[in-house]
DNA sequence: CATATTAATTGATAATTATCAAGCGAAAGT
DNA sequence: ACTTTCGCTTGATAATTATCAATTAATATG
């Protein structure tokens, strides 16, 4: 582990506050390690072993039953994922595998739960962070539910637009498969969507996403802080 | 506020460990009060006030976009709604309102998050809570996202079943327009639905339901841990 | 650079799910 | 007991979404 890996874990909110005799403790067990892409981390069912953290590339993490797979996330620098596993000691909900070449620390279950119990800033620190997360998966399920596979496509944009800077013209963050199962849709119906939209004033060359009447798209998309906001 | 309710709130799991000073602290500024069926508690996008706590009755979170609804939830007695809002301190991402007559403490989200910075067994109480609800979620979104409306019913049916003892013959536990909203269809889907699942062997009658061949039902809604067990 | 591979698109069709309208039936209120 | 209300069901139809097959575009590989 690289003298940079330890700085840029000790950034992360989850760790801020933790106390450096804490914070060796934790590194003390913990490994770095580099994956190709496309390799599978972890997979849903098993022990949570480790919590898993991105130092870069992106991961994704997706599910499967009866022969079906959807992706749930994408996780990106600089964030942990499966906290909630290794912290009930449960088995992982999800699978893992990197999207692009990543950098992954790995910091043993038990660790992280000796720390915990230790800690009370580090239990703190989690709290936010779950609650984070509890509130972003919420917040999925009611665009899932509330929402046409048209309509979350339509606001999918607008938030990325907003990421991107907010300008007429962004690239999208993924390819449009993955995309696709993101949204809940199948690639093909992702393809009909974005010709759907060309009525809102969105055009798409490839991975780039121009939004000529903002407006009109805005109109259409209703977004709602309470679904699509990343902060609240 | 009734000894009887003091009692049943230590109950919990979020206030077992929590010492008695600290306890008295939180409910110096909680009160209880009953509400008749169909009373809107709390409504989404506004400020997290108050943490509260279902001593009885029964309590259906739900959102609302662009003049839809989905029913989110049901919280049931012993338990807690809204703990993430409370501790972030962000706008409630779902509405509340009774299902039935309910018995409700309201305690304050200041209290809350007061006792949460002071104590460190009740922020590890909070971390426990979150990455149960958390995992809730993720398996609900699995569902949606994986299985057909009519496969979600059957699954539905036989965490039903298993909750209610494990026999052939059971109750439904909320009224089918909700359940059809809860699993994502409108009940008139529900109702064919409920047709479609004769031919596995399922009788319903009200809200009866009757199971007559449990292997044919198994092998069509393959239940999976993952997905269907609450413990994970 | 040519070729192999994979992703994206398009068309045709089927399955799933929602909407609208009407009727039935149980429960609540008078 | 009567009526009113509301939830549930059913039928007909429309909208949405998925599947399958084929082609084109883009990317990777030797």
């Amino acid at each position: 582990m690289l003298a940079s890996d330890n700085h840029d874990i000790r950034q992360l909110g989850l760790f801020e506050k933790l106390s450096d005799t804490h914070f060796s403790a934790l590194m003390r067990g913990a490994y770095v390690q580099n994956f190709p892409p496309q390799i599978e981390l972890i997979t849903e069912g098993e022990p949570s072993d480790f919590l898993h953290f991105v130092l870069s590339g992106a991961v994704d993490l997706f599910s499967s039953w009866n022969g079906r797979e959807t992706s749930m996330a994408t996780v990106r620098p600089l964030s942990t994922f499966i906290l909630a596993a290794t912290i009930r000691n449960a088995p992982y909900l999800m699978s893992a595998r990197t999207l692009e070449k990543s950098r992954i620390v790995l910091i043993p279950s038990q660790d992280v739960r000796a720390i915990f119990d230790a800690d009370g800033d580090f239990a703190r620190a989690i709290v936010a962070e779950l609650a984070q997360c509890y509130r972003s998966v919420i917040k999925a399920q009611k665009e899932l539910k509330l929402r046409t596979s048209l309509e979350r496509l339509a606001n999918y944009l607008l938030r990325q637009q907003k990421q991107a800077g907010g300008g007429p013209v962004f690239e999208l963050d993924f390819e449009k498969r993955r995309l696709a199962s993101v949204l809940g849709m199948t690639p093909e119906n992702l393809s009909r969507a974005l010709k759907g939209l060309q009525h809102y004033g969105v055009a798409v060359d490839g991975m780039r996403v121009t939004i000529s009447d903002q407006t009109d798209l805005d109109r259409f998309a209703k977004p709602n802080p309470l679904i699509d906001d990343f902060r609240t």
